[in-house]
Parts: C-alpha cells; structure tokens; sequence
DNA sequence: TTAAATTGAAGGTCAAAGAAAGTCAAAGTC
DNA sequence: GACTTTGACTTTCTTTGACCTTCAATTTAA
C-alpha cells in the first residue's frame, strides 16, 4: 500500500463523520512522516472536483486546508456533469450542460444566468486558445458548489 | 485560531450592537496582551473601506480609534462597486463585496456561494501574478449582470 | 499675562522574523 | 510509462518591536 493511499484513507475516514473537515498540512505531514507536499499530492489527485471535493485553504499564521465533500444529490449527477467537462469545454458546450441542470431542477433561470456570465468569453482574459481550460475550471468548482 | 481572528471578532461583536465605536489602542493591545501594533494591523486587514467600515482616529493625550460600519445603500451600489473594482482584485476583497452586496439582499446566500467558487483561487488556472487580474473580470461581469 | 517650550500620553509606520501553505521539477518505484 | 516521493524555493498572512508623529496639558520665560 502507498502512502499516497494511506493517506487518501485517513482523510476520507474524516470526512466519512463530517461533512467538511479542516487539516493542518505540516501537522499532517509530520504525523505521516512525510513532505508537507505529499499531502498537496494527496489532494490534487484524490480531492478533486472530478472526485467530488471542494478544497479551500489558508496560508501563513493560523493557515489550514478546508476540505468539503460533496453529497451526491440523488443520482450524483453533479458529479457526472463535473467529469463530463474534462481539461477545457467551449461556452456552446457549457450552456448545453447548464440547460440539462437547469431542466433538472438544480439551478434556476437566475442562478443560470450568474453562472454564464461567469464563464463567457468576456469574463476570461486570457489567449483565447487557453479559455477553455480557464473556462473548464471555473465551471467545475461551480458545479461542486451546487450542492 | 490566530490572535488577529479573535481580535476581529470581539471588535465586530462591539459593531454588532453599536454602528459605531471607539477604542483605545493600547488598553485593547493591554486586554490582548499583544503590542499595540497588533491592534493597527487588525484594523487596516479586517475594517477597511472595501470590507465597508470606516475608521478614523486621534493621537495625543485622549486619542482614540472609531470605528463605523458602514451600511451600503442599495441604489446603484453595484454600479458602483463595479467601478470601484478596478483591474485586478483579491479574493479577500471580493469576499467583502459580496458580503455586502448580501447584506443589501441583492444576491442570496447560494448565489453568493456560487460567486465565490466561480472566483476562488481554485478556479483560476493562471500564475497567481495574473489571478487578481482574471477575477476582477469574471466578478464585474458577473455584477453587471446581476443588474 | 501670555507665548513658547516641555512633557507625557496617545496613535502610526515599517521592516524583520515567524508561521503556514503552494509550486515545480528531479528522482524513485512498480 | 505512470504514479509517487522528496526537497528547494515561493507566496501569503501574522506577530513583534524599534522608532515616529500628534496632541493636550503644564511649565517656563519675557
């Protein structure tokens, strides 16, 4: 067994009893006798939007890592539209899937509406051969904050 | 939980009951046991202007610190918060206005969730040089649509 | 008597040190 | 070849302290 994996257990065993968790990296890393930046490790490849987690964090004094799991909403479809979207999605795509949550019941005609103008082209100045990876991002962590 | 957080919360509690108080630096920093400056550094990081308070004080024999929330009103508030946003913003400072924009019950407690994931750090795959500037563009555009 | 100097009591500034977390690429493992 | 481990370096946020400025009251001096 990996450390990698033992330590994808030890936090999924947390959040197995709370919903949303808060850790310390060092504190974590010194208890497993590792680099603080295996758990950096640990979290890009196990915690991420495509899994089902939202991760917030904190640097300097008092600095944390939050943590929160997502809740399937019944079918977990969230979770299958976040996985759908891959590395880079176009704003025609986007709004494909935005309708299919929207027809769903999950967002309303408003809370659609905030979510566009977040993703539009207008909102992402970068190269436009980069938007959609921007754009894929975005979309994600919103999608996992639906719940 | 970091002195600066406690700090904060006893000064906001006294803000809860009264929309403006006034402090003595160094009987706060005595209370703390911290150094004075501590007291300074609170204050400019927790209740600046964008957060929406207002401060102004007075050296000398009888000096003092007042502090005043202020109440943003509705009326072309994010009109003009969307001038006032600039190039380039912090997630620290979008948190602000959005808590106001909140405060006033123009967005909800999920769109302001929705909003704040769409400009977390997390959302914003670009070298955190250039993330202040892609954030101020999402959340303008965001705002203006929200009109 | 009053204008100027002194004093002590505030608050302000800034930079250095400390405390966390993040990044990235090289090296190791299977 | 893909996944993991490691560590040097970076960025962000907090704490601390030395030194600065301002103000009111008091004392001194013309």
């Amino acid at each position: 067994m990996r450390l990698s994996n033992i330590i994808e257990e030890f936090i999924k065993n947390m959040l197995e009893e709370n919903r949303e968790i808060e850790l310390q990296r060092n504190e974590l890393a010194n208890y497993f006798n590792c680099v603080p930046s295996q758990i950096n490790y640990v979290i890009s490849t196990r915690f991420s939007p495509e899994r089902g987690y939202s991760v917030e964090s904190r640097r300097g004094g008092g600095g944390y890592i939050k943590i929160t799991r997502i809740v399937p909403n019944g079918d977990g479809y969230i979770i299958n539209a976040v996985n759908s979207v891959g590395n880079s999605i176009s704003m025609t795509n986007c709004k494909a899937l935005l309708q299919d949550i929207y027809a769903l019941g999950i967002i309303n005609e408003r809370e659609t509406k905030i979510i566009m103008a977040a993703l539009s082209d207008n909102s992402i100045p970068v190269i436009s051969s980069q938007k959609g990876i921007v754009r894929a991002k975005i979309l994600k962590n919103i999608l996992v904050n639906l719940v």
